[in-house]
DNA sequence: TCCAAAACTTAGCCTAGGCTATAGAGTGAT
DNA sequence: ATCACTCTATAGCCTAGGCTAAGTTTTGGA
């Protein structure tokens, strides 16, 4: 048992720079992808997407919703029949896909390391944004493992 | 093997909206502690925490880590003495202790569900600001578990 | 057919967190 | 003691993402 181990020297300034620089890059695209996959849940659960349920379920006031919709517009991802809900463009329905897959599996990743469904759900929708490529391939890779021996 | 699972049913609003909002929450401390601990570890590792190199190190303009201190000065975190340095207030030394431990704590989970240190470095830097206590008691429980297997 | 309720829009406001450019202050080496 | 260099501060600007309040438009049920 080791005490007092050697104080890990901090990383290069650049490093350290990239890193947060990323985590940044991560936030500023969290909010699009959560408003995509929830389009893509809502069409397909319920047949339309509005403007009032995606504000009853982001916990956001109307007009917000209002603003970022236009924001995913501009950006290519939405398109809208005003009255009639909101609808995904190709580039929006395929970032929702890949949105969803990877929410589903940090979920997955969470049960299976030990954390309750309802804790897993939650942290998920914050955690899956800053997971990379990388770190998604181990949680599938460990998933697969976990598996191949429990189930 | 079960293909064509049940879909599973949409989360009621309030428990969708719930998960969101605290999403947004995390969000708004995630700068706060990674300042705190950035400074901390400076305190530690150089004997003093310049702004300018606070800039350097989160790759942001000097104007942004004057406005960010400011922001933690009025909330308590933080103390300048001009050309001298930043230095953490207890409130602020208590944060950076325990966001460096959690900091820690999902670096050292990371690597043991496999993923290579660089990439557990920088992933963590956002991880750590969305798992809730209930997940950072599973990473401990799994590490726990995990060393006592192996070591 | 009509009209109230629901859905949407718009205006105006705010904070956080970025930026560049420029000015000012302090330090330390000569 | 000076002064160049480093550090800090300030002004002015921007976008994202929130808000409330007050319209406007559409829809569908009576
Ligand atoms: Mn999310
Ligand atoms: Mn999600
Ligand atoms: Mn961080
Ligand atoms: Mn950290």
């Amino acid at each position: 048992m080791r005490r007092n181990a050697v104080l890990k020297p901090l990383p290069s300034e650049d490093d350290q720079a990239a890193r947060f620089v990323r985590q940044r890059e991560a936030d500023r695209t969290a909010v699009a992808e959560d408003y995509v996959e929830l389009i893509a849940d809502l069409l397909r659960a319920e047949g339309e997407a509005r403007a009032v349920d995606l504000a009853r379920r982001m916990g956001v006031s109307q007009a917000t919703v209002a603003n970022t919709i236009t924001r995913l517009q501009r950006d290519g991802l939405v398109e809208t029949r005003p009255y009639r809900g909101l609808f995904l463009t190709e580039a929006g329905a395929e970032l929702a896909t890949r949105a969803k897959a990877r929410h589903e599996l940090v979920v997955r990743f969470l049960i299976a390391v030990g954390l309750d469904a309802e804790t897993a759900e939650a942290d998920a929708e914050g955690l899956e944004h800053h997971a990379s490529e990388k770190a998604l391939a181990a949680f599938a890779r460990f998933l697969d493992a976990h598996n191949g021996k429990r189930r």
